[in-house]
RNA sequence: GGCGCCAUCGUCAAGUGGUUAAGACACCGCCCUUUCACGGCGGGUUCGUGGGUUCAAAUCCCGCUGGCGUCACCA
C-alpha cells in the first residue's frame, strides 16, 4: 500500500482565510489519520501577488492551529525545495518534453515566449473525486492554457501537477474551484504516464449576510481569517474544532474534539460535498466551552492583556467568575470595565420586579447595608458572604430583594460578572463603600 | 451564456427504499438561581419543485428552479 501524502499548498497571500485553513486541517487531519505525511508546499508563481514574509505568516499560522507538516521550506524534506519560485529548472524541463513530444507548443506575444499545452479537440477527460464520483468533461470545453508563462514561473495548472507527483502526493485536497480545471491536470498525467493521485474537491466555506443572502464568506461577513478570529479573543483549539466540523461529520454525536481526536476519528466519509454556512453564534458557543474548562490561571493568562488593571492578586478570582460567561476574550473589557470606572447613575435600574425591589425601598436596604459594610475589617469573601447572609436573614427579606440593589448600587449595570458578594471582594472595602454611599445619596 | 458542482429545520447536520426524519447552535417558554451566566426540562408544519420507478421515496431516475464554481501569461 502506498503511504498517504497531502499537502497544503497556499499562495502566499499574507493572509489565511478561514477556508484555507480548513482545507490545510482536512488534507492534515487525513494524512495523520492514516500515518501518512502533510506536506506544506508554497506556490509563489504569481510575481504580482508576492507577499513580503508572507511563508513565514503561514508557517506561523499553521502551528497556531497545530497542524504541523512533516515536510515544508522551513523543515526541509526530501523533496526540497518547497517554494515553487526555486523550482524553476523542473518546470521548464517538463514544459519543454511537452513541446517534444508534441503535446504543448510555444507561443510568441509581446511579453516573451511561453509554452501552451495542447488539448484534444475532441473526446471527453473523465477523473475520479471521492466526494463526487466520477466527473467527466468534454475536451472541447478545455482551453489550451499557458503551462510556463514568459516569464519562466509556471503557472498553477501546471507546477501544481509536476510537484504533487515529484513530491508523490497520494490524495489532492483542494477547493471546488478547481473542479474544472482537474480535466486540464489529468491529461498532463498521461501525457507524462505518471499515476493519477486520488482528488478530494471540499464545498466552499460560506457567509450569511444580513438580508439573508449567502455567499462566499468574505469581508462584508465579517472576520474570515484565523488571525481575524485570534484577534477577537477566540481560542485556536476552539477555531480549530469549529472549523473542522464545518463540512465534515464525524458520524457521532461528539462536538468537542482536541486535535489529537480529530486525527483519530477522521474519515473522509464525513465529508460533506455541499457547502457550509459559517456560524458565528456556533463558534461562540464552541469558544465558551472552551474557556469553560479550562483552569483559572490559564483563563487568567490568556486574558492577561485585558487584565491589565486588575490588581494581581485578584486576577485569578476575576479570571475564575468570567470564564463561565464569556465566548471571547474581547468581551472582557466591557464586562470589567466597571470594576475602575463606575457607570453613570441610572435610576431606572433599581426597579426589578422579579425581585421586587423599587428605587425607594432601594435606599432602605443600602443604607443599613452601608453600616455592616464599614464595620468589617477583614475583607475577605468567607467574611463577607458570612456578614450579607446574616443581614438578610435578619431583615426578613427575600435574598434577591436585599442583593439586587446592592448589585446596582456596587456596579451600576444590570448584567455583572458575579454577584455582590463576588463585587464587593474584587472591589474592595474603600470603593465598595464609597459606590453605596454615592447611590444612596442619589436615591434620597 | 456554455460547461460543471450542489440542494434535509434560520445555521451545522444524521439519514443510503419502510424512522414518531437524530443531535448541536440559535430562538421561545418554564424551572433553578445572589443579577447575568451556568445547569435542568420542554417547544417549533424541516426533506426546493414537477414528473416518474416501487407495495413503499428525504433516500433511485428525469425535467425545472435556485445557489455556487469555472471559462487568465491568478491560484
Amino acid at each position: 500500500m502506498k503511504k498517504i501524502r497531502t499537502r497544503f499548498a497556499p499562495s502566499p497571500t499574507g493572509y489565511m482565510h478561514i477556508g484555507n485553513l480548513r482545507t490545510a486541517l482536512y488534507a492534515y487531519l487525513f494524512a495523520k489519520s492514516q500515518g501518512g505525511d502533510f506536506i506544506l508546499r508554497i506556490e509563489d508563481t504569481d510575481r504580482a501577488r508576492y507577499v513580503e514574509d508572507a511563508v513565514e505568516f503561514i508557517e506561523k499560522t499553521l502551528a497556531a492551529a497545530k497542524i504541523i507538516p512533516d515536510e515544508g521550506p522551513h523543515q526541509g524534506g526530501n523533496f526540497a525545495p518547497y517554494v515553487q519560485s526555486e523550482r524553476m529548472e523542473t518546470y521548464k524541463k517538463y514544459a519543454e518534453q511537452l513541446v517534444k513530444e508534441g503535446h504543448a507548443y510555444y507561443e510568441e506575444s509581446e511579453n516573451g515566449v511561453a509554452i501552451r499545452q495542447k488539448m484534444p479537440e475532441t473526446g471527453e477527460t473523465t477523473f475520479f473525486d471521492v466526494l463526487h464520483g466520477n466527473i467527466t468533461i468534454a475536451n472541447s470545453e478545455l482551453e489550451d492554457q499557458i503551462l510556463l508563462k514568459s516569464d519562466g514561473l509556471p503557472t498553477y495548472n501546471f507546477a501544481n501537477v509536476i510537484d504533487d507527483h515529484l513530491m508523490e502526493i497520494s490524495h489532492i485536497i483542494r477547493g471546488t474551484e478547481f473542479i474544472t480545471s482537474t480535466p486540464k491536470h489529468v491529461l498532463l498525467y498521461q501525457y507524462f504516464g505518471w499515476e493519477i493521485p486520488t482528488f478530494i474537491h471540499l464545498a466552499p466555506v460560506m457567509g450569511k449576510s444580513d438580508d439573508g443572502t449567502i455567499s462566499k464568506l468574505s469581508k462584508r461577513h465579517g472576520a474570515t481569517s484565523f488571525n481575524d478570529l485570534i484577534d477577537m479573543g477566540y481560542l485556536p483549539e476552539a477555531i480549530t474544532n469549529y472549523v473542522a466540523l464545518l463540512g465534515w461529520n464525524p458520524k457521532s454525536n461528539q462536538e468537542i474534539f482536541s486535535m489529537q481526536e480529530l486525527i483519530e476519528k477522521f474519515s473522509l466519509e464525513g465529508l460533506s460535498k455541499s457547502p457550509a454556512v459559517f456560524d458565528y453564534d456556533k463558534l461562540d458557543w464552541m469558544s465558551g466551552e472552551y474557556f469553560k474548562v479550562m483552569s483559572d490561571e490559564d483563563f487568567a493568562k490568556a486574558a492577561e492583556k485585558y487584565f491589565a488593571e486588575i490588581p494581581d492578586d485578584k486576577k485569578i478570582y476575576l479570571a475564575s467568575l468570567i470564564k463561565t460567561r464569556v465566548s471571547k476574550l474581547s468581551e472582557i473589557p466591557d464586562m470589567i470595565k466597571f470594576l475602575s470606572v463606575l457607570p453613570d447613575f441610572d435610576i431606572e435600574l433599581f426597579t426589578n420586579k422579579r425581585n421586587k425591589i423599587t428605587p425607594e425601598k432601594s435606599a432602605e436596604i443600602i443604607s443599613p447595608a452601608i453600616e455592616i459594610l464599614e464595620n468589617i475589617s477583614v475583607w475577605t469573601f468567607e467574611n463577607l458572604h458570612e456578614k450579607i447572609s446574616a443581614f438578610i436573614e435578619k431583615s426578613g427579606q427575600k435574598t434577591g430583594t436585599i442583593m439586587w440593589p446592592l448589585r446596582i448600587a456596587l456596579a451600576m449595570q444590570k448584567v455583572t460578572p458575579g454577584g455582590v458578594t463576588e463585587i464587593l471582594y474584587l472591589l474592595g472595602k474603600e470603593k465598595s463603600v464609597e459606590r453605596l454611599k454615592f447611590s444612596l445619596e442619589k436615591l434620597s
